[in-house]
DNA sequence: ACAAAAAGTAAAATATACTTGACAAATAGA
DNA sequence: TCTATTTGTCAAGTATATTTTACTTTTTGT
């Protein structure tokens, strides 16, 4: 299933997909895929990106 | 940096970190490294921590 | 309509999460 | 003290997260 919080949190801050990726250190696909859903980060990268998006664990990966 | 939160949620249930770590479907060693804190595990382990220990991502893993 | 940027996707390579097996140190109970 | 359980730790192997390159499709701005 798709993580549309995350890509939603993204989209109020206006940034792409790569400006995510270069924040938190990781390749666009990386951040592609965790939004598509189809797989299973680490909890360092779901950190930097609720950092970065000014958001915690529960609201972008809390099911 | 030890997961203390982790430890301590566990040790209120009760549960060795075998138990935990059968609960989850992991290994032993995992588990301890978790507690350990010496590395970083997947998103969907953590939920499963969580799940099994009645807590949230933000209750054990956040910052 | 056109061009540029952003997003979706895939295959092969690399980094690292996690397993297995094993053993020692510490803790708990009789 | 003695034994059993739990915990800490290590090395080698396996599974999978992440990268790199590359290409297509979709969206955005002029």
């Amino acid at each position: 299933m798709k993580n549309l919080r995350l890509k939603s949190a993204r989209a109020a801050l206006d940034m792409s997909q790569q400006q995510l990726a270069d924040a938190v250190g990781v390749s666009r696909q990386t951040i592609n895929a965790i939004e598509k859903g189809d797989y299973n980060p680490t909890i360092k990268l779901c950190i930097a990106i609720c950092k970065t998006l000014n958001k915690t664990l529960d609201e972008l990966f809390w099911e």
